[in-house]
Order: structure tokens, then sequence, then C-alpha cells
DNA sequence: TCCTTTACGATACGTTCGTATCCTATAGCT
DNA sequence: AGCTATAGGATACGAACGTATCGTAAAGGA
């Protein structure tokens, strides 16, 4: 047999490489050859794992998938219900360069689905699961009186993604680092959390 | 003198062009001479109007701006603070191809801004004055009596624009036309309209 | 040790891109 | 009527793109 490696890991690097020229670079620069150049290897070696350039796109929006969940393990799940789902949704927030990266991919990609079925199904379905898991999140706070329940959780999950892709959105704007406005859009998190989710 | 012609009406008639093929193809299937066909003219026209590619699409974001005031200016600024408030924020989703073809450039234009610090600036000047206009518009409710007065409007302009643009988001993913989403996402927004604002 | 299989790089090909340049037709002024 | 400045089209050019193809080095099984 020949030489061997590790397929899987090897497309998450080339795939991380893209990410890191995305953050530094925008979405546009992004082409075979740069990304080789990222990774430091040939563009022929890229393509030896990916067959074309929307392969690549679509592992590494697959990696920011996966970059958020892991985020999601690290977070101390005791504690007070909205302090709690607050962590989860500023784990998605761009607020350093790899999570801008990460938001910049899905932001083109949320830009291209209006036009490319294939892609918006996609990402429909992304969106579906991350409502459902937010649905039975909200459920639980429910359970535990920490969620007014006199709310369809259904909607509530709507809004608590929605104010998470919109407040992503005005995040991109602003550079890196740029703490007074960050601080106004957290605590104007923390007033929506509190003011829809707080039993009264 | 030579031949004469409204230059601004004829970049605008260019810029419409390119709004109409985002719609129908997706940024990335915009160039010099695919909006110039579009427009049915030559690519040479175009160049005559647009010294790069990045004017041109500077002028359909700018275009984009104008036809939302168009929108709001239609609307009956009559009744109860809240409904109109809300129409001004359904003006803005993309509820039929024309606006889909708006929120695409903006969302691509968001991307844009995470890696290219003048966009950055540009968007969040635009958004500025959003807010601010958002900000009046909520003290005004206020005064009537119609706005409870207890939060600061403030944040709550932060959560109108945050909440238009991830629920414009959702929309960009469903296929036009496919109302049962459409009636989830907008009750959505009527729960966080009046959770919000609604005095108790 | 030789052979086979794969990784990876190098190179090539055709297309499309943004942009520059040139040409011609025409509308208005003197 | 003739001149001139501009509109608009045609064409050209170099760069960058996605992708295909070929060559080479090396690693493991026979």
């Amino acid at each position: 047999m020949p030489k061997v490696v590790d397929r899987d890991e090897r497309k998450r690097t080339i795939a991380e490489a893209l990410l890191r020229l995305v953050a530094r670079q925008g979405i546009e620069k992004v082409s075979v050859r740069t990304v080789a150049a990222e990774a430091g290897i040939s563009a022929g070696a890229v393509q030896k794992y990916f067959a074309t350039k929307e392969d690549m796109l679509a592992v590494a929006f697959e990696l920011t998938g996966e970059f958020l969940v892991r985020r999601w393990a690290d977070i101390d799940a005791e504690g007070p219900f909205i302090e709690v789902l607050r962590e989860h949704i500023v784990a998605a927030l761009p607020l350093d360069e790899q999570r801008r990266a990460e938001l910049v991919i899905v932001f083109a990609f949320t830009a291209r689905a209006a036009a490319q079925p294939d892609w918006a199904r996609r990402l429909q379905r992304d969106y579906g699961d991350a409502h459902d898991l937010t649905t039975r999140f909200l459920r639980f706070g429910q359970s535990t009186g920490e969620v007014r329940d006199d709310l369809d959780v259904e909607r509530l999950a709507d809004l608590v993604l929605a104010l998470t892709d919109g407040l992503s959105a005005r995040l991109l704007h602003t550079p890196l680092l740029r703490s007074p406005q960050h601080d106004e859009l957290l605590a104007s998190l923390d007033l929506a959390l509190h003011e829809l989710l707080a039993p009264r």
C-alpha cells in the first residue's frame, strides 16, 4: 500500500486554511490557488481532496457548524437558564476573528441561497435543526419555571435565532475590538432575553 | 453639443438590471458583461457609466436603500404605532423578488464588510442612520403612550434592526411563496413587537 | 527487493474576468 | 451646413479562474 494519509483530517486542514483566508481577505479572494497557498501546499494537492471549488466551500460551511457545536460543548450548563442561553447565543456571535470568518461564510451562503435552491434547502435544514434545538431548550426552561409559559416556544425560538443573526450582521459591520458598540449590542440582547423570556 | 442623455437615470437603469440579475442568478453571476446583457446594451456602454465593477455594485447598494425609503413613503402613517412600525419592518423583508434581490445585495456586502474597512464604514453609517431613525420613531411612540417608557429606546432600536435582519436571513432560505413559514415568521415578529414595545 | 498504489506538485487548457482602447454614429451649437 | 463632443459598440489584452492531465517520489505489501 502507498503513503497513507487521514483524508478527513487533511480536508479539514485545508478548510481551516480557507476560513483563515476568509477572515483576512474576504470570501471573494477564495480560489483553489489562494487556499492552497494559505495551507502551504500546492493547488494540485487541494484538488486531490476537493473535486470542485464548491465542495471546498461546502466543507468550510460544515466546519462552521462544527466549531459552533464545539464551543457550545465548552459552556457551563449550570446557572440561571437565561444566562446559559445567552452564552449559547454569544458563542455564535462574531466577536473574534475565528467567529467573524465563520459568519462571513454563513452570510455569503445566505445570499447565495436566494438564487440556488440546493443551498436554500441545506440552510433551511440547518436552521430547522437549530430551531428544533432552541425550541426544546426553551421548553426545558419553561419546565423549571425560568421561562414564562404564556408564549409559544416555537415563536420564541424564531426570535432567538433572528436576534442572533441580526446582531451578527451588526457586529460584522464593526471592526473587531470596537467594544463600546459591542457592549451596547450585548446589552440589547440581554434586554430582549429578559423581556421575552423572564417570567413576570 | 453632442447627444445628451440623463446620466443618472441611465446609471439607475443599469443598476436595476443588476438587481434583476442578482434576483435571478445570484450576486456571483454579476459581471460587466452579464449586467450589460440584462440591460440590453453593450458592455462598452456600461463602462461609460461605471468606471469599475465596484462602482456598479456600490450604486446598486445605494439603490436598495432608495427602494426601501420609497416603500416607506407609501405606508399609511395613521393607525396604532406598533402596526405602523410593523409595516415599516415588513417593507424591508424579502417577501417578493424585488426585495429578495435587495437583501442579497445587503447580505453580500455585510459579508464583504468583515474584511473591507471602507465597506464596513459605509454599512456602519447606514445602519447608524437607521438606528437614529428608529430611535426617534420609538421615542415618538413613547410620547403618545403607545410604547412602554420603562426601556431604553436605543436598545429597543437595536432589537428592531436585529429582528429585521435576522428574519430577512431566514426568509432568504425559504423559496418565495412558501407562505406557512412566512406566516410563522411574521407571527414571531408580531410577538416580539408586542412583548418588547406594548405598554403593560 | 520489487511492485503497486497513492500523495503531491507542476503544468497546460480554455474560459471569463475587469479594464483599456479604438471606432463610428449622431445630436446640438455656431 | 459643418464642426465637435459625446454615446455606445466592438475589440483587445493580460490576469486569474476552475479544472484536467501528467510526472515523480515514497510508502507499504508480496
